[in-house]
DNA sequence: GCCCAGGAGTGTG
DNA sequence: CACACTCATGGG
């Protein structure tokens, strides 16, 4: 089925493309394709039209990229008040069109946590495996990301066996303290409790809670720290420290909007890796 | 071959 | 609380 959506603003390239979630393909120019649920979609980019082809398809496929692509977040307004920060100010401009995503609770700490210590290439790759291997089919050999239930049947020995490395075991050991459930019960806590009850998962510190909060439960508070934070944070502001100073620091800084801010320079500090474009200042 | 990766867990001062 | 060390391994 095919339909079209309007989201804006919305720059594909950037929110598919920045690291925040691992199985979306680029075919093109604004051109994706990538498992969603229980639909393969590919979706085309023309301006604020999003023009969308899901498989096999469903009443449901619409709403689930809509979630997805987070179309009812005000955009716009959430840049006005970060952009009270002077840094950031000054950059904002060039990622007008990078939305959070919203992913499936499971599918995003389970990814998350594989994250740990590993580059994106690698991520997406052990991502992968553990779809081909036990993801339910959609259509034609592309199969959606593993069930808990379907996870939870793969041993010890044989999770070892799959390129993993020591997060084979974090998985492994996840299953086991975690059900379909526990995990909806989560969703109904405040932040600060959904934080602190994910820290107690296997694999889960300050840093894959603050992921899970944000691209998993939609909490957009949330403000996630990882190398590239700390080099920003370091360069831009120069701040360094503790993980819960450097998080206090950024609650205090983007307040409700953090998730935003933070992949902002999450795509800034990336873009640069190589010796792209900077786009904010150092003030 | 070398360096690094969207870190976590555990032990120590 | 803050730091040090270990963990297993592939991608660039």
């Amino acid at each position: 089925m095919k339909f079209k959506l309007e989201i804006a603003p919305l720059n594909l390239d950037q929110t598919l493309g920045c690291g925040q979630t691992f199985r979306w393909r680029r075919l093109g120019d604004g051109l994706w394709e990538g498992p969603l649920g229980d639909q393969l979609v590919r979706m085309a980019q023309r301006g604020s039209i999003l023009e969308v082809e899901a498989r096999p398809g469903g009443k449901h496929a619409r709403r689930l990229v809509q979630e997805h692509l987070r179309a009812s977040d005000d955009v716009p307004e959430i840049q006005r008040k970060l952009a009270k920060d002077t840094v950031l100010a000054p950059g904002i401009a060039h990622v007008k069109g990078l939305r959070i995503v919203k992913m499936d609770e499971w599918e995003c700490l389970v990814s998350f946590v594989l994250a740990t210590y590993a580059n994106i290439p690698r991520i997406a790759k052990m991502i992968e495996t553990l779809s081909s291997r036990y993801g339910e089919e959609i259509v034609n050999g592309i199969r959606a990301f593993p069930t808990h239930d379907r996870l939870s049947e793969v041993s010890r020995t044989e999770m070892a066996g799959l390129g993993l490395g020591y997060r084979a075991e974090y998985i492994h050991s996840l299953c086991r303290t975690i059900d379909d459930e526990s995990v909806s019960r989560l969703g109904k806590l405040s932040f600060s409790s959904l934080r602190e009850e994910l820290k107690e998962l296997p694999g889960v510190g300050d840093k894959v809670a603050d992921c899970v909060s944000l691209f998993g439960f939609g909490r957009l508070e949330a403000f996630p720290i990882d190398v590239h934070i700390e080099r920003a944070f370091a360069r831009l502001y120069h701040k360094k420290g503790p993980y819960s100073k450097l998080r206090t620091f950024a609650s205090e800084r983007f307040g409700e909007y953090a998730g935003y801010a933070q992949e902002y320079l999450f795509y800034n500090e990336r873009l640069r890796a190589p010796g792209g474009a900077c786009l904010f200042s150092k003030k």
